[in-house]
DNA sequence: GTTAACCGTGCAAGAACGTGCAACTTCGTG
DNA sequence: CACGAAGTTGCACGTTCTTGCACGGTTAAC
């Protein structure tokens, strides 16, 4: 392997699990811890990521040039966008809603994982292609302006037709009582269709969500088999919800 | 083995392992290495590769200037787009296809002409979406990786229940004997299809497409109302297309 | 506070590199 | 065909880069 070449795989590690440790990638690659950490050292001069005890961080985004920081998720969304990767089972088809901790997991998804994704959003599908071999399906419709979502009756007649394993599903409010909403009633529509045709529906939580309620309804707390919260968020309100649902932390 | 040769074989090897190892190369071909090392330095200097210790990678993607171009169309893309955009009635409904021209036109689209805009492909369904107050819908169907398209069988069934008055479709050749032609099978189906339930189809014709022929074909000249040129154009085979059909510039 | 893991630095061996040069081939010209 | 110019190739040489190891300091964990 070329040294060039060790680096890219450094990166690309970092990308996928968030973390890069050096004992593990020097055994992985057949060479010496030293080279690792040298390697290390000037990514992280580089500005590429952030050296710490034992291997390397990704950049915290409060750090990150602003050019980037506008396209990329906050801390807490890539920390949920993590955790809920990690249900993601090999050779499985999941259904990702559009969203910003959607996003962030097209970027952890793990590469020969047999894996189909199937969304309702062109800007999910395209960076779905973009950074991972999963085969794409598009959901057709007509785009809700509000969400970037196919949604109506088209889309609706289209989601009939799918099955999946599991739904990644983002709502803008998750509360106790209100259970899950969102400020659109197309995509609350559209978003129950969805959940009624896969196997299991996870919600992801990330840290403004939590206690947050919209105008519209999309589904009771009980129907979903579970809640990816930031494992960091030390709000009380995800005690009170893991009352009504099993929450992931 | 031919310098030339030579050149051509790192060219394949880079594409086909994603990097080349100059000693390996050197080894295999029989040659020194300062030959393949003269050569790499060449190709690198040339903008085909980066040169690292130890051989050679390929151009980062961040690099490379076909993001940029892809983002704007060139001069004559963008004449040609004009000129499609005018052939658009208001209040109609419209297939645009992918491609770059037809990112253009997304750009050039009439605010309050009350159109419908509906597409396989989901950059141009963002790009529509963000610069025009047109109805989006977007075609579902697994994305093919190659053009970014909506395709297979679930967008056939999709496509079978549209109807649009015009097509604007992109070919990669366009020639007086050959006809419509595309680099790819599915794409070529999708197309045909689309094609099949719009009133007008027309064919965006930007310079380096005339005369150029593609594997799979698309659809006879005479299939189509009309092709869209480039009016600087001075392209010789553009009269003899005219032949075949009506030729708008 | 002890211990083990991790780190940075210095160092030496080896690999890869660039340059200059000579032998050879190719090509154009007389 | 003879000749020379231009280009290509391999080799020699000194230089630079990379790598793994040794050693002593630092950090985290128990």
């Amino acid at each position: 392997m070329l040294g060039a070449q060790r680096k890219d795989h450094l990166r690309e590690i970092l990308r996928r699990d968030g973390r890069v440790v050096a004992k593990d990638v020097a055994a992985d690659l057949g060479v010496s811890e030293d080279s690792i950490r040298r390697d290390l050292r000037e990514l992280a001069d580089a500005g590429e990521m952030v050296r710490v005890y034992g291997g390397a961080l990704p950049i915290p985004p409060a750090d990150r040039p602003i050019d980037q920081r506008a396209l990329l998720a906050t801390e807490s969304k890539e920390r949920v966008a993590r955790r809920a990767v990690e249900l993601i089972t090999p050779a499985s088809t999941i259904v990702l809603d559009a969203g910003t901790t959607t996003l962030a997991m097209t970027r952890m998804l793990p590469p020969g994982a047999d894996l189909t994704v199937i969304t309702p959003s062109p800007a999910i599908a395209l960076a779905v292609a973009e950074h991972s071999d999963a085969r794409v399906v598009i959901i057709g419709g007509e785009l809700a302006r509000f969400s970037m979502v196919a949604s109506g009756p088209l889309a609706m007649e289209a989601v009939q037709h799918l099955h999946a394993d599991a739904f990644f599903l983002g709502a803008t409010g998750i509360d106790p009582v209100r259970g899950l909403t969102t400020g659109n009633l197309d995509d609350a529509v559209t978003k129950r269709a969805i959940a009624a045709r896969c196997a299991h529906t996870y919600v992801l939580g990330s840290e403004e969500k939590i206690g947050a309620t919209s105008r519209y309804p999309v589904l009771e707390l009980e129907a979903v088999a579970g809640l990816v919260v930031d494992p960091v968020d030390p709000n009380p309100v995800i005690s009170e919800l893991a009352e009504r649902v099993a929450v992931l932390r």
